[in-house]
RNA sequence: GCCGCUAUCGUCUAACGGUUAGGACACAGGAUUCUCAAUCCUGCAAUCUGGGUUCAAUUCCCAGUAGCGGUACCA
């Protein structure tokens, strides 16, 4: 046990170069000038080079929830496991994090609430564990790693809980003197937390998305700052997000049984609660059980892959809010035009259990958002896609700009859109057909088994005879018809179908040899929209060339 | 082991204690059509198990089971 002198005294003996107090640094972190419903948020990722499509999720939240209460949302860098960190991870976090539409009001370079990298932090930590320290709410710890884990295995033979507390807290309340002797020896030393907790003693929270929960307080002298000084997670946060004004912490359920610990640390810092939310994390189905979306084993959990492929932003952040607050797609059908900012996100409405990440949904919400776009606004999209992934395509687009809007625009305008376009690489398959040097082989087994080649030369012939790239698409099709009467493919479809014997085939058929003729597909959009975009030159050229 | 959270169609989910348990995605069939896509219609398909409370339980309570998370000088 020691006295409150000595406290004072082993503070100054821990913390020599500290000079401020605490006060010092709080009275720098004036109260913010805000309306009082206005959410202060923070994202705190770590810089580890990987950008998780977990991150995205969670700053959406943090960034909607600020937009939506004329509040703010931070950006700050958790970059204090220095085994973790990578070089530049923090560049590249802030460009992968504004690639997908997510900025920030205070971040790296910009805020009067910094520093908001931790490691430039530090001694800003350590004057609040001296403060601590004196206060005798936390002390040294000079157990080492073998020591600690000695106890660990101890602790599992005995069958009780693991971890530092209670009779297992070594260093919890050695003498002022025998301290001095450990420090003289030149012993690295952790400043532990001193846990005034009862584990049996049990107590509720409300948490913003779980709504009321029951814990056990807490009881283990937890490490505030490492041996290296810099600190962990748990003493990092509540002086951050105090001094930073953040006023609700949203951040995955991983964090969830710590809960008691932060709070115990709040209290031994003076501090205001901070409201929390803990959302669950993606998840992905593996061999029946549910499992984190993993950076080893999915390909989809770095958000590289979406890019690369080129999946709208919006359109993944539209799947997300829909993963958020399920009756997002209610307000989507009912608010078709409007973006989805002016969605309202509901913390209440959460799911509280993990979901799936479901790329079939993802892409079928991306589908959606790409149909209700204009041709410029997709042409636009492609490009900027392009403009990070295909050089030759950016160049294609460039020098053929009205023509690929034409081409975007086919069954985009009016009341049938196709839907065919899920990701900006998809735009491969819309070109192809109509860009000379992007043209498949041509492949007579793509023609109809009733069509002989020799027929279809003849129905190309003498389409060429009557093509008018002015008809309407009435009398194109009339033409299309009156060539296949004429070489005994009926337009009478009830009449083919009751006596196909009667006939070489049906118009159908007739068609599909235009479009193999021109396209060298059997796939393709509406075939005579397709002709008039490709214009009366190329359509003969290519038809010609079927024939000869 | 201990602590906590969660449990409705395959997936995401909706349902003041009273509903034929609703929708979306997916899937299957049909209509339409020059192919594909789109669109429209139809279908398939769920309250984890067992106890209570109640006239009445998906809903409230308890237990079990399962899944998830935590149990670090990682975040």
């Amino acid at each position: 046990m020691r006295t409150e002198e000595e406290n004072v005294k082993l503070a100054d003996l821990l913390f020599p170069s500290i000079e401020e107090t605490s006060e010092d640094i709080i009275s720098k972190y004036p109260n913010r000038n805000l309306e009082q419903e206005s959410l202060v948020l923070r994202f705190a990722p770590s810089p580890t080079g990987f950008v998780h499509v977990g991150n995205i999720y969670t700053s959406l939240i943090d960034r909607k929830l600020a937009d939506q209460t004329n509040g703010l949302c931070i950006l700050r860098i958790e970059d204090t496991d220095k085994e973790r960190e990578v070089e530049g991870g923090t560049d590249f976090l802030i460009n992968r994090l504004s690639e997908f539409g997510i900025q920030f009001d205070e971040s790296v370079h910009r805020g009067d609430y910094g520093p908001y990298i931790q490691s430039e932090r530090l001694d800003i930590y350590k004057t609040f564990a001296k403060d601590m320290v004196r206060r005798g709410v936390a002390y040294p710890c000079f157990a080492t790693e073998e020591e600690l884990s000695e106890v660990r295995k101890k602790q599992e033979e005995l069958g009780v809980r693991t971890g530092y507390y209670g009779s297992f807290a070594k260093w919890r309340d050695v003498s002022f003197d025998d301290i001095k002797k450990e420090l003289e020896k030149g012993s690295k030393f952790a400043i532990r937390l001193y846990s005034t907790g009862t584990f049996e003693k049990k107590f509720e929270f409300d948490d913003e998305i779980k709504g009321r929960c029951t814990f056990s307080e807490n009881d283990m002298d937890i490490v505030l700052l490492k041996s290296d000084g810099y600190p962990t997670y748990h003493f990092a946060h509540p002086i951050d997000d105090t001094l930073m004004g953040i006023n609700l912490v949203i951040r995955t359920t991983e964090w969830f049984p710590s809960v008691p610990i932060h709070l115990e640390i709040f209290e031994k810092l003076n501090f205001k609660k901070i409201a929390y939310a803990h959302p669950s994390p993606l998840m992905k189905m593996e061999g029946g059980n549910k499992r984190k979306l993993s950076k080893r084993k999915d390909p989809e959990a770095d958000v590289k892959f979406f890019l690369e492929k080129g999946y709208p932003v919006a359109g993944i952040a539209e799947y997300f809010l829909n993963i958020m607050n399920s009756n997002f797609s209610d307000w989507r059908r009912e608010n078709p035009n409007l973006p989805y900012s002016d969605f309202q996100l509901k913390l209440e409405k959460f799911n509280r259990a993990g979901a799936l990440f479901d790329m079939v949904k993802l892409e079928a919400v991306c589908r959606d958002y790409i149909a209700r776009l204009l041709a410029t606004e997709v042409y636009d999209e492609i490009f900027k896609w392009a403009q990070k992934n295909d050089d030759k395509l950016v160049k294609r687009m460039e020098e053929n700009r009205e023509y690929c809007i034409k081409i975007l625009n086919i069954e985009r305008e009016g009341a049938q859109i196709r839907k065919d376009i899920v990701k900006w690489r998809d735009a491969y398959d819309q070109f192809s057909i109509f860009f000379d040097d992007m043209s498949e082989e041509l492949d007579t087994d793509k023609l109809p088994a009733n069509v002989e080649v020799g027929d279809a030369k003849k129905i190309i012939g003498k389409f060429l005879e009557t093509y008018d790239i002015n008809d309407k698409s009435e009398e194109w099709f009339n033409k299309i018809k009156g060539i296949g009467n004429e070489l005994g493919y009926t337009s009478d479809y009830k009449a083919y179908k009751d006596n196909p014997e009667k006939f070489k085939g049906k118009v159908g058929d007739v068609a599909m040899v235009l479009r193999i003729a021109l396209t060298k597909k059997a796939k393709t959009p509406d075939l005579y929209q397709t002709m008039q975009v490709m214009g009366k030159e190329r359509v003969e050229e290519r038809l010609k060339a079927f024939v000869i």
